[in-house]
DNA sequence: TCACAGTGACTTTTT
DNA sequence: GTCACTGTGA
């Protein structure tokens, strides 16, 4: 053990806890990190000190994670405390699956050079198999069978039943792998269970699996799934160090397979297990971590952590409750303002919400009051279609057996090769054991006619784009993916064992040159053209992206599989420049916030029905609340909460209560949201406190209107939304109708040099600069009594008054 | 083969 | 309210 003082820096920075995990060795070691304690840190610290200071090569280390961004940070961060540990594998689990399986293939008597399916390639599969069924129902199954893959079902497991009830599932499943296994292909689940597979029964390959790798560390673990657990536990042997790190809390990805229990039993699987928990919280203020404690703790089953800050104090989080979705947006919008003019960056700010469809009236609000933002999810670059097609043109080339991607273009600009057509190829492919494109060359005499000439362009094609991809494309010949060294800058491991080096005399030329001349050759382009033409959208400027992301490989079929592997596993690349949007306010469900912070967090829509949804019961309740844990733990500095007592849902309006989550939350950990002092004099009145026990907190600002509707209200813990919400409508509304209409007192036409005004928070001051912005109407800057200057939306805040001097 | 209209469905989604 | 799927008719 390295003497306390004399510790080298990178592990003085270390709290105790932290420096005891990283110093941990021998049984394995289960970290419970809870958020913004350090987790990342201790991880890439652990690494770095295995390699510094207790001689494990680098190769022998494999560390795991569930997202290609944190893959990647802990790759950088590990490096920068110590070069070597480039050569560790430090992969998601996915991508350390595919990087196994190319690697032992031949252990299942797989081609290595397989494409990766996702699930609407999944669908089509069982579209393909099931071609009565509707797509929704392809897409059911298809979902159902990668839930069957994240618990380790095969079709004839026994237990398959107990999971999914569907009398039909079984064949359907078995049908689909066996479809699957003559693509060549694998899907998104087969990346972790086939290891798993290749590890059970090919001793030699587990042995020496073993042997190499002695350090497996997990991040994230508590959303690991079954079948990872498995892939685990074979990748284990009693020589390994094992280490995992998570937090039971912020397990939210039950509904996709992550199995809690993985984390919950990890010390009994695992005999000898030691446990740290990381409870230092190095993010948030108390007060938020008291709230989110508040939340968390309702939940039965927890290993149990209190996060301490160590950022004492805080403002306390702000609920809000609005009458609509309207004055909810107006709500964000006056937060925004106010943290504008406190010279924030809208970067700081995060809007949560709970399904992506709520992201549509921020939408729609924001770019007319001059809010930037940013969709963080939503539709994916590489779900688009037109992506997607050029994709499907690049498989084929690789693997000519791909049926999915086959079906997919054959015909695609149309070429009158209709279903017909396409259906006798695949049926003669499938008698006769060829692929797809063989069947194609064999089969003109089943076309005539326009099918005949279209067939002919669409050989032609591939034969050219096959030949410009060089050599041995249609042979057996293994490769090794980025074994010779990376060219792209997406950074994937290489193989630290080394490999032969690329082949080929591709020179500088790159893959651009073959998708440019699919695109423009297929006729793609003219198909895409008019589709942007008519509905207006950005389906060339995507192709165009794509062409662009892939002239980072060379012109190879080495190149094209390295492209492919990194777009199939790392599909969060965003089409266009990020750079204009720097400084916009982000837009992200509560799922996607998972490993961020922001400053500020607004998490809206927190109405019983949407969040938690009524259905949700139980486990899927708790797993809600987990949701709301780790929302809430996002906050840095200032947290705010919002309900709206009208939602629209499906164009309908539907009055709803507060979630549940607000209602059996300490009243003493939040305060109501009010309105600067100065935009409305508070009246008279108070809730009855029976059944409002926070009114004695707030009772100065709530407004005299108590609506006592429909009764039930009257017997909530919290307030009606309305009661509240009809105080703060007058001023929500008075804000809004002078962001649009611009009369309203923060209309420019008022604001002059001179002007006396009286800030909320600063006072008294003078305005000595009146400037016009072209989004967000005046901009403001004032001198205040105590010296201090500051500038203003007046458009965005209420807290800035004019006042006679 | 395509364009259109009518129907129904609708959480979350690291890979 | 929106979108995507489905079936119809040209």
């Amino acid at each position: 053990m390295i003497e306390q003082e004399r510790l080298p820096p990178y592990l003085a920075y270390l709290n105790p806890e932290q420096l005891k995990a990283v110093l941990h060795e021998g049984s394995p070691l289960l970290i419970l990190a809870g958020a913004g304690t350090g987790k990342t840190r201790v991880i890439t610290t652990k690494i770095a000190y295995l390699v510094k200071e207790r001689g494990i090569s680098p190769e022998s280390i494999l560390a795991v994670t569930f997202t290609n961004k944190a893959a990647r940070e802990m790759r950088e961060r590990a490096a920068l405390l110590e070069p070597s540990c480039e050569r560790a594998v430090i992969r998601t689990f996915h991508s350390f699956g595919s990087w196994f399986l190319r690697r032992n293939a031949q252990a299942l008597e797989l081609d290595s050079n397989f494409v990766i399916y996702d699930d609407e390639d999944s669908a089509s599969l069982v579209q393909a198999i099931l071609p009565n069924l509707g797509k929704p129902e392809c897409r059911r199954y298809a979902s159902l069978i990668a839930r069957a893959k994240d618990y380790g079902l095969e079709p004839d497991s026994p237990s398959l039943a107990t999971l999914i009830r569907d009398d039909d599932f079984r064949r359907v499943y078995s049908l689909y792998e066996e479809r699957l296994r003559a693509t060549g292909n694998v899907d998104f689940g087969d990346l972790i269970r086939l290891p798993a597979k290749i590890l059970e029964k090919d001793e030699v390959i587990a042995r020496r699996t073993k042997q190499r790798f002695r350090v497996l560390l997990v991040d994230e673990y508590q959303d690991s799934n079954v079948a990872q657990f498995l892939l685990l536990q074979r990748l284990f042997s009693p020589e390994t160090y094992l280490c995992v790190v998570g937090d039971d809390d912020q397990s939210i990805y039950r509904f996709r397979g992550a199995e809690i229990r993985n984390i919950l039993s990890f010390a009994s699987i695992f005999p000898g297990t030691e446990t740290i928990k990381l409870e230092r919280n190095y993010r948030s203020y108390q007060s938020i971590l008291d709230i989110a404690g508040d939340v968390v703790s309702r939940n039965s089953g927890r290993l149990g952590k209190t996060l301490r800050a160590t950022r004492p104090g805080g403002a306390k989080p702000q609920l809000a409750l609005l009458d609509d979705q309207d004055q909810e947006v107006s709500f964000c919008a006056r937060i925004i303002g106010e943290m504008r003019a406190k010279g924030a960056s809208l970067s700081d700010i995060a809007i949560l919400y709970r399904t992506n469809a709520q992201s549509l009236a921020f939408e729609k609000e924001f770019p007319r009051r001059g809010i930037p933002y940013r969709l963080v999810g939503a539709l994916r670059f590489y779900d688009r279609e037109e992506v997607k097609d050029l994709l499907a043109y690049l498989s084929l080339l690789l693997n000519p057996r791909d049926e999915i991607a086959f079906r997919r273009i054959v015909n695609k600009p149309a070429r009158g090769l209709g279903e017909g057509s396409v259906e006798s190829i695949l049926d003669k492919a499938a008698r006769e054991g060829l692929s797809p494109i063989e069947a194609c060359r064999q089969s003109q005499e089943l076309l005539r006619g326009r099918g005949k000439a279209g067939m002919e362009q669409f050989l032609g094609l591939l034969d050219r784009a096959t030949a410009l991809l060089g050599t041995m494309m249609y042979q057996d010949e293994p490769y090794s993916l980025s074994d010779g060294g990376k060219r792209s800058t997406k950074g994937e491991n290489s193989d630290a064992k080394g490999g032969k080096a690329i082949g080929g005399d591709a020179g500088s030329a790159s893959l651009a040159i073959l998708l440019e001349t699919i695109v423009k050759e297929s006729g793609l382009v003219g198909y895409h053209r008019d589709q942007d033409e008519i509905a207006g959208t950005q389906k060339l400027a995507n192709m165009d992206e794509l062409i662009n992301a892939s002239s980072l490989y060379p012109l190879a079929s080495e190149g094209l599989a390295e492209f492919l592997e990194t777009i199939e596993l790392d599909r969060s690349f965003q089409a266009g420049s990020d750079a204009e949007l720097k400084d916009a306010v982000t837009l992200i469900t509560m799922h996607n916030t998972k490993g961020l912070e922001f400053p500020c967090v607004i998490v809206s829509g927190l109405e019983q029905g949407l969040f938690p949804r009524d259905d949700e019961e139980g486990e899927d309740l708790e797993e809600q609340r987990r949701l709301f844990y780790v929302s809430l733990t996002r906050a840095k500095d200032r947290l705010y909460l919002s309900a709206c007592r009208w939602r629209r849902i499906r164009g309908r309006i539907i009055e709803t209560s507060p979630s549940r989550f607000l209602t059996e939350m300490d009243p003493s950990l939040y305060e109501f949201w009010k309105l600067g002092a100065s935009a409305s004099r508070p009246q008279a009145g108070s809730f009855p406190r029976r059944t409002f026990p926070a009114t004695q907190r707030t009772a100065g600002s709530a407004g005299a209107s108590l609506i006592p509707k429909a009764g039930s209200y009257g017997s909530r813990p919290l307030p009606s939304a309305s009661s509240l919400a009809s105080n703060r409508s007058a001023a929500l509304t008075g804000s809004k109708s002078s962001a649009q209409a611009e009369t309203g007192p923060g209309a420019s036409p008022e604001w002059k040099r001179g002007q006396a005004v009286y800030h909320d928070e600063y006072g008294r001051g003078s305005v000595i600069k009146v400037s016009m912005t072209e989004s967000s109407g005046s901009l403001v800057i004032v001198q205040f009594e105590t010296g201090k200057i500051a500038q203003f939306f007046p458009k965005y805040t209420r807290k800035l008054e004019r006042i006679k001097d």
